[in-house]
DNA sequence: TGATTTTGTGTAAGCGTTTACACAATATTA
DNA sequence: TAATATTGTGTAAACGCTTACACAAAATCA
């Protein structure tokens, strides 16, 4: 431990304590002369400030808190590692909370954060909007929300001191449904999960294309699973009976479980089948053909929100509360 | 901002900080009746204690740091999800650093780590010893295991308070060599980075186990490369003169790569080319077909790492430096 | 030149805890 | 019952920084 403090340092240079820390903040008060020698002395000792100390006296210790429910999670991963770059750039440290996917969980979780005192804080990991739905409660973030900033990664949650970037889910499932249809397929099976804010999207989205293809949507086309291969080939063994001629899935993983179930039964994809995730992660160039997926830029979205913090905290005022982006389709093998 | 004070709970209640205090951390010396006196004030308030006091005070902050090359990879992101949950169940919080593969760069992040004062610090992902190839230099592990205890995940480095669990890497590789070579082939190609500790104990099993065959270890068959998969495809494509009949990779990206190459050539897997490939990650049941992996058993590294830490910072001595866990071969379809 | 502003520095009061030490009240012992 | 040990509580001094305020010295002005 670095036990030399402010006050060695001002006895090597012969100044007071306060002329010190001010070199150390960078206040312009300092005269040339004696802010050289100040850090001079501070190299040759290798001082550096005790952060609590420091964060006892300005309350902050420039660390923000980044909430995602699974981090073994491809999505979830490459958006922490974007966010934690560009946060490290501009001077902050991440405390990481994996949550998990239960709102109970995440609101202890975020408890905890706050009792860090982090500056702010950044969900990742859509979100429900709990209108409509209200089983799902969103009012653990409005709480966070009460003591500092807090950031929505693909989530959509109103409300003071919230902020949201996220990516058109509903106009890139409705894009991609159409043009299925449009190339000729008629039953398009829709995979998805339940448990976010940006799967009502996109089944929203699926279903209004459908609709406007004049198409049915039988409740057996729109299955909810998990984004777990085997799970995902599995289930739809276990219902042998459904008939489609597409997938859409709100995941990458589903849809290579939809692969394996195709080659499973003998279809060609994407002659008889054709098949698109979602995420565009690292597991579409791993299959056999690969799979065309649509890319929702975590990249962008995170440097976006990233951008935005550092707004908010340097204290601008009118910083946008939600910055929408395009999703883009990737297409390969699977995809006509 | 919970802006109420260990004063304004002693206030409350009607005794003295100190004995707020000691109720705020278990000390015995409080009667039953104060106790439940303020622990109800506190349920009442939302008091929670600041933790920059707290860390001034008890020069702690219950947090380690993790640091990891990049947290965009598969067995690096579950490697932190494990360490996560362990670390959070018995109370400590996590500060993630993704420093890169550059030790330079390693140096830089670590220290800034330490001016965060973490309890302790843990690094994911390979590290080089040091000895015999002095580019690679753990100096900075050194240094930073001077100010708090370093657990290295995968990695070996000796030293004070420096402690190390990981795989047996060399002994799979050894294994799976000589199981491939029993099983009839002559020409195993394998497939390594270069970057990490762990590579070279894999490349050493390798070279044994062929060297106990009495085959011979051509240069062509021993190719460095990363663990993108297309890379790994072309850089095989253009070294198309190669001839193997098997495949030994020490990362499944790599391995895929060699299942796209062999496709593109027509080969067929596994009877004319067998593959293996290392970590056992999700990617593996992606393919077709799906790849034969060593699974170096993340879970159980970390939960060796996290249980050992508690015992190191709860002052327990003599806690073992190395702990090293077998890996296990994960057969799938890539594999006779 | 004296009055006034500017510049650089120091003094000291927080910030909210923990904890060594002191001490009264109570329980134990001879 | 007096002497002693135990228990619970309070007082006050750290912990290492930031920063409002004060103030001397230097620069500017009339």
């Amino acid at each position: 431990m670095s036990n030399i403090n402010i006050y060695d340092i001002a006895k090597m240079t012969g100044v007071s304590i306060a002329t010190v820390s001010r070199v150390l903040n960078g206040s312009e008060k300092v005269s040339e002369k004696t802010r050289l020698k100040v850090m001079e002395a501070i190299k040759q000792s290798g001082y550096t400030p005790n952060v609590f100390a420091r964060g006892l006296g300005m309350n902050t210790m420039q660390t923000v808190g980044i909430m995602v429910p699974s981090i073994a999670d491809l999505y979830m991963s490459s958006a922490v590692a974007f966010l934690e770059d560009a946060l490290h750039r501009i001077g902050y440290e991440c405390i990481l909370s994996c949550s998990g996917f239960k709102a109970e969980d995440k609101a202890s979780h975020l408890q905890m954060l706050l009792t860090k005192r982090v500056d702010a804080m950044i969900l990742v990991g859509s979100t429900y909007a709990g209108s409509g739905d209200e089983s799902h409660n969103t009012d653990y973030i409005r709480t966070a929300a009460g003591e500092v900033p807090v950031f929505l990664i693909n989530g959509l949650v109103e409300g003071d001191n919230i902020y949201c970037s996220a990516t058109d889910d509903y106009q890139a499932v409705y894009d991609v449904t159409e043009r299925i249809i449009r190339s000729g397929r008629k039953a398009p099976l829709f995979l998805t999960d339940s448990r976010s804010y940006s799967a009502v999207r996109k089944k929203q989205g699926f279903n209004n294309a459908m609709k406007a293809a004049g198409l049915k949507t039988p409740a057996k086309l729109s299955i909810h699973t998990t984004n777990d291969v085997t799970v995902v080939r599995e289930l739809l063994h276990k219902r042998g009976e459904i008939d489609f001629d597409s997938v859409i899935a709100t995941d990458d993983g589903m849809a290579i479980g939809a692969i394996k179930y195709a080659k499973d039964k003998g279809l060609r994809i994407p002659e008889d089948v054709c098949i698109v995730g979602y995420n565009n992660s690292a597991l579409c160039c791993c299959t056999d053909p690969e799979l065309a997926s649509i890319d929702n830029h975590v990249e962008a979205v995170c440097h976006s929100t990233v951008d935005r913090l550092q707004r908010v905290l340097s204290g601008e005022q009118d910083v946008e509360r939600l910055v929408m982006l395009d999703c883009s389709l990737v297409e390969r093998e699977t995809l006509v």
